[in-house]
DNA sequence: AAGCAAATAGTAACTATTATCATTATTATA
DNA sequence: TATAATAATGATAATAGTTACTATTTGCTT
């Protein structure tokens, strides 16, 4: 087994998802941290995110919209993506205890965890369209 | 909107989605349907495979192995991962109608749908590890 | 049978991610 | 503190999964 090392760039990263609650992507993630290190190397995000998520540090969500989103926060949690944005929002209810046991009554191995991903719109993209629609009847009264 | 016209190669992909109950990725299942049509292309399934979610008439689940697997059956329904081999499970038990209500009071946005996913080891690759380990201390019996 | 729209096969292109590699940084040790 | 060992980096190439494009074929309507 190899020890890690520390990095400077790896501690930026670790940082940078702790304190936006956004769950970005890796791309997303690169972005913001290239305006402390203008030339870290997509590679290098990439590289760290799977480390701290081997480590546990953080956690990886996979919603179905193409790119990995990560989470700064590792304890276990559900989540919820609008469906038109694709953002991805904790959803801070308790987690459900007793559903792996109940799960495994009915899996053909052995349960140990599970992840719950809830569907939607955002309250964000509703009201977008709700203005959208009141342009169109001309009763915008914001404008 | 466009009217879909009949096609026999996405009955095809659509019968053998029926037929078979181990969530194929659409590699897999060209495969499958490659034995039938020999020379039907990756586009093609992939496209019919849109199609078919678009319409509800199957399942697309993102499970984070890399690629999306589907599912005959329609109906809303929980899975079951292995994380050694990445096959995915049916999980039968019942689903649990009262959660996107639950999750509403913490959710930033209108829930509509939610999907769960278990992870662990199925039986078929903790038997392969078992026996692994027994062939390592020279107690196969079977061989 | 004719005409039009949708579907196809084949292939190129795209996106997210991983691998490679020469160089640099961090840590352990003399 | 200098040195050696090795992990990490940036740059870039490569890969995997999926979508887009296009000329041709197929299915449907009249």
């Amino acid at each position: 087994m190899k020890t890690l090392k520390y990095s400077r760039q790896r501690e930026s990263i670790k940082a940078c998802l702790m304190n936006r609650h956004d769950h970005p992507t890796a791309d997303a993630l690169y972005a913001s941290i290239r305006e402390e290190y203008p030339n870290i190397s997509l590679g290098t995000v990439y590289r760290n995110l799977n480390l701290l998520v081997e480590t546990g540090e953080i956690q990886r969500l996979t919603c179905g919209d193409g790119a990995d989103h990560y989470d700064g926060v590792a304890a276990p949690h559900y989540h919820f993506m609008c469906r038109d944005c694709h953002q991805v929002y904790d959803v801070p209810m308790e987690v459900i205890a007793s559903l792996n046991e109940t799960a495994q009554a009915y899996a053909p191995g052995i349960v140990d965890s599970h992840s719950i991903l809830f569907f939607g719109r955002c309250s964000c993209c509703l009201e977008k369209e709700a203005s959208e629609k009141n342009m169109e009847k001309g009763v915008d009264k914001t404008a």
